[in-house]
Order: structure tokens, then C-alpha cells, then sequence
RNA sequence: GGCAGGUUGCCCGAGUGGCCAAAGGGAGCUGACUGUAAAUCAGCCGUCAUCGACUUCAGAGGUUCGAAUCCUCUACCUGCCA
């Protein structure tokens, strides 16, 4: 499913193609999330027209609504949100945090070095709780209980019917101590067992379905041993002759060691299977994650920030809302090729959030969602051209240099 | 002309003797956001300033140890009756 292009001389990183029943994805790609099987407040016509080759959504959320079943009776999740592309979903996996130990929390990237793995959230507030066998959740629309293990994730991953699925995993925390974060990678190996079974298992038992492709999903926190040892052992992971299709690399990883550490794991793994980069990230960030070797990258970003003013430019990020967009009839980035730069003002997107009108999340969504997805494509060519070093440099020269002189 | 009610910080609006620089909204300003509990969240929002000090509740005067709150007059607004 996946073959390698052009690579970086003193790097890990290249080109390649993945391709799924709904076509393909020339990596490095940036794949805008759509959680709920909707890439909030854009349209997927839209989301063509900017260039995004694929979705990914989310099996926790679209499993408490509308239901598995339902996007399963819909003809599956490209078809039930009518994106003609390839979709992936996330596993539940960023939930067992985000509900659990993230509760009500900001997801530090930069808070590495407090050993306290209870200091997030305590016990009794979490609306997720790990043990050794699943993840018990209370759904945060209704209070209900609901059990998530390796096998239910792959039940509904299936039924959902992405292209590309995930190994339901447990993400730590930059605060969790060495000792959690082995447990917690001991746990998630074990899952991606399960995982890798369970998918072979409903593979078979579902023939005529369209094939679905499992990634696993690294963890092992920001240290070297665990995180190779956990890419290796996945990358020799055969069940009932199935191995997975690509990998994926997770965790909360503090910013500066993103890149070492996206090496580390890549260094594990085969060649010739892509590698998706969770969550990530920031320019600075998919810069590092190219350049390290990964293919494929998803962050919401773009469209949160987007829904509260904030707008991308090639002189770094900031926000539509302060009074000096207020006369400025120019487009939010004079280099941009979008729709919403070919089209409208700052002037007029700064009155659009004043006046709380929906269209302004909307048409700066496409432009956040535009930024970033050429973004990766630019260094797609530049890979192929042989000048990533010099677009990385030139890029985020201008990049950093631009959003430190507006602080 | 008569009777009644009202005038609070940029706007709306609570507050009827000390716990009031004054609730709560809105607006404004800052900041955060990385596999989305996120069209969300946090902070600031009279002046100067480090605790703290100073000037405010239409205006002027008064009562009181103490007034946004009570009294008098003035100005303006609203309702009902002529």
C-alpha cells in the first residue's frame, strides 16, 4: 500500500504514495481532522479545492454519535460525510488522556521533568480510567458508561470503514514518571497484539468489505530505549500472518525533541511502510517531522485557532481580531493561493468575528486548513527537488522571524 | 400644570447607611490552544501604583463617626392625569 518516492540525502525523510480504496495520498501529506466525520465548519468540497488528499475523524466520538452502526448503514464514513477520499480514524486512544489523566487540562508539551503521575487530573474527575484490560470511559455528552478495549476499538473502527485505522493505545503524559511510562508502554504493546488479532479476525470474517489498513501506534514518552524497543517490537509483530500496514507515533513529545525522537522510531521501523505523526503539529513542527522521516500528519489547529481569529501567514501566526485588521483590506497572507485570500479581506474577516457571523470560522478554517496542507505539499517538492534544506531554512526563517517580532 | 417613578463605571444593569472601586451581562484588551468535551478556556477591564493610595454612583448643599444608599434644591428622562 505504500511505495517510497525521492529521500533526503542526510535525512530520513521522503516521498512516497499510500494507496487506499478511495485513492491515494502522495506523502508527505498534512491530513486535516475531521473528528466527527465533519472537518469543522468547512465543507468537504471545500476541503477538495484546498488540496487536502484525506480526513481523519474519530472512532470515540463518532461511536457515542451518531453510532458506529449508523455510519456503518450509510455505506461507511466516506460516504456518510461525503468526502470521495481516503479517511482515517483515530483509535480512542487520545481520549484515554484527554478524558482521563488530561482531564480539564492543557495538554503540556513543554511541562517535561515533573515526575507526579497523579498531578493532572485526580482520580475521581476523570472521565476516563485505564486498567490493564480497556479503557472504562463516562461519555461526556450524556454521563453513560461505555467500555473501550483493543478489540471493541477495532469493532468499531471497522464498522465506521475508514481506509486507515489505529491500534487503540494508552497516551502518557510529559509529567508521568519513567516507571508509569514503561507500565503504560507494557500495556500498550499488549493492546497492539490484541489489535493486530482482532483486525485479522474481522478482516476474514468480512470479506466483501473494502480492506481496511491497521497502523500501530508507538509510544515509549521521550525516552530512547523505550521508544525503539516499542517500534521494534511492533515492527516484528506477526499475527495469523498480519502485520500492520504502517505505524503511528504518539504521545505528548516535548517540542525541542520532536525530531530526535520521531528518528529514534524511524529508525526502527521498515521502510516500506508509512509512518503517521499524531497530532502534529505547528510549521516548526511538520518541518521536523518531514525532515525525521514521517509521511503523514494530522493536527486541529488549524481549524481551532481558526474559530477563535487566529490566522496562519508565511511571517508567522496572528490574530484577525486585534484592531489593527480592522482597515486592512489586504488578504490575511499576501502569498496565499486560497480561496478565502483570493477573495476577501482582513478588514471584512475582522467584522465577521466581531459581529459573531459563522462564515468568518469558516472561511479562515480554509485558509488555516489551505496553509498548512501546502505547506507539507511544498516540502513534498522540495524533497523531489532536492532543496529541502533550503525551503526549511528560507521557510521558517521568515516563519519565526515574523512571529517573534510581533511579541 | 398635577401626581408618580427614575438618573450607577464605555453600554445595559444590581445595589436602599459601614462587609462598595461598587454584583452580573455586553463591549474592549491580553494570553492559551498540537491523534478536538474547544464557534472554547484563562486573565485584565476608574486612576496612579509594590503592599497601597487617590477620585467616583446626574449637579450642588445638608444629616451622620460613616452616604451610591437618608434630607433639600437644581437639571434632565419616563409614565399616568389635565
Amino acid at each position: 500500500m505504500f511505495s517510497v518516492g525521492s529521500t533526503l540525502p542526510d535525512a530520513p525523510g521522503r516521498t512516497g504514495t499510500i494507496t487506499t480504496p478511495h485513492g491515494q495520498i502522495q506523502t508527505p501529506a498534512f491530513i486535516p481532522v475531521g473528528t466527527k466525520a465533519t472537518v469543522k465548519a468547512v465543507l468537504p468540497e471545500s476541503l477538495s479545492d484546498l488540496g487536502a488528499q484525506a480526513v481523519l475523524a474519530n472512532a470515540y466520538h463518532l461511536y457515542l454519535q451518531p453510532g458506529p452502526d449508523i455510519v456503518d448503514e450509510a455505506g461507511g464514513l466516506a460516504a456518510f460525510m461525503n468526502w470521495p477520499g481516503p479517511t482515517f480514524t483515530d483509535s480512542g486512544g487520545f481520549q484515554v488522556l484527554s478524558l482521563g489523566a488530561g482531564f480539564k487540562k492543557t495538554l503540556a508539551m513543554d511541562a517535561i521533568g515533573v515526575e507526579a503521575d497523579d498531578v493532572i487530573a485526580p482520580g475521581k474527575d476523570r472521565l476516563a480510567h485505564v486498567d490493564d484490560d480497556g479503557v472504562t470511559f463516562k461519555s461526556h455528552l450524556d454521563g453513560s458508561r461505555h467500555r473501550f478495549t483493543p478489540e471493541v476499538s477495532m469493532q468499531i473502527q471497522h464498522q465506521i470503514g475508514a481506509d486507515i485505522i489505529f491500534a487503540f493505545d494508552e497516551l502518557t503524559t510529559l509529567m508521568n514518571s519513567r516507571a508509569y511510562q514503561e507500565l503504560s508502554l507494557e500495556r500498550t504493546q499488549a493492546w497492539a497484539a490484541r489489535c493486530l488479532a482482532e483486525h485479522q479476525r474481522l478482516t476474514i470474517a468480512q470479506p466483501d468489505r473494502p480492506a481496511q489498513a491497521l497502523y500501530g501506534v508507538v509510544q515509549g514518552a521521550q525516552h530512547e530505549d523505550l521508544r525503539r524497543k516499542a517500534a521494534r517490537d511492533l515492527a516484528s509483530l506477526e499475527i495469523d500472518g498480519r502485520r500492520f500496514e504502517g505505524y503511528g507515533l504518539g504521545g505528548a513529545i516535548e517540542k525541542e525533541s520532536l525530531g530526535t525522537i520521531c528518528r529514534w522510531v524511524n529508525d526502527e521501523l521498515p521502510e516500506d511502510a508509512p509512518r503517521h505523526l499524531l497530532g502534529i503539529g505547528e510549521p516548526e513542527d511538520l518541518f521536523e517531522g518531514v525532515e525525521a522521516g514521517c509521511d503523514t500528519f494530522d493536527c486541529v489547529t488549524p481549524t481551532r485557532v481558526a474559530r477563535s481569529s487566529r490566522v496562519y501567514s508565511v511571517r508567522g501566526r496572528y490574530n484577525l481580531l486585534v484592531a489593527a485588521s480592522r482597515r486592512d483590506f489586504g488578504p490575511i497572507c499576501d502569498e496565499c493561493d486560497c480561496y478565502t485570500c483570493a477573495n476577501y479581506t482582513k478588514a471584512y474577516l475582522h467584522h465577521l468575528f466581531k459581529a459573531n457571523e459563522m462564515v468568518a470560522a469558516t472561511l479562515c478554517s480554509i485558509h488555516n486548513e489551505r496553509f498548512f496542507v501546502r505547506l507539507v505539499d511544498s516540502m513534498r517538492a522540495a524533497i523531489t527537488a532536492g532543496e529541502f534544506a533550503e525551503l526549511k531554512t528560507e521557510w521558517l526563517g521568515r516563519y519565526l522571524a515574523g512571529r517573534d517580532s510581533r511579541d
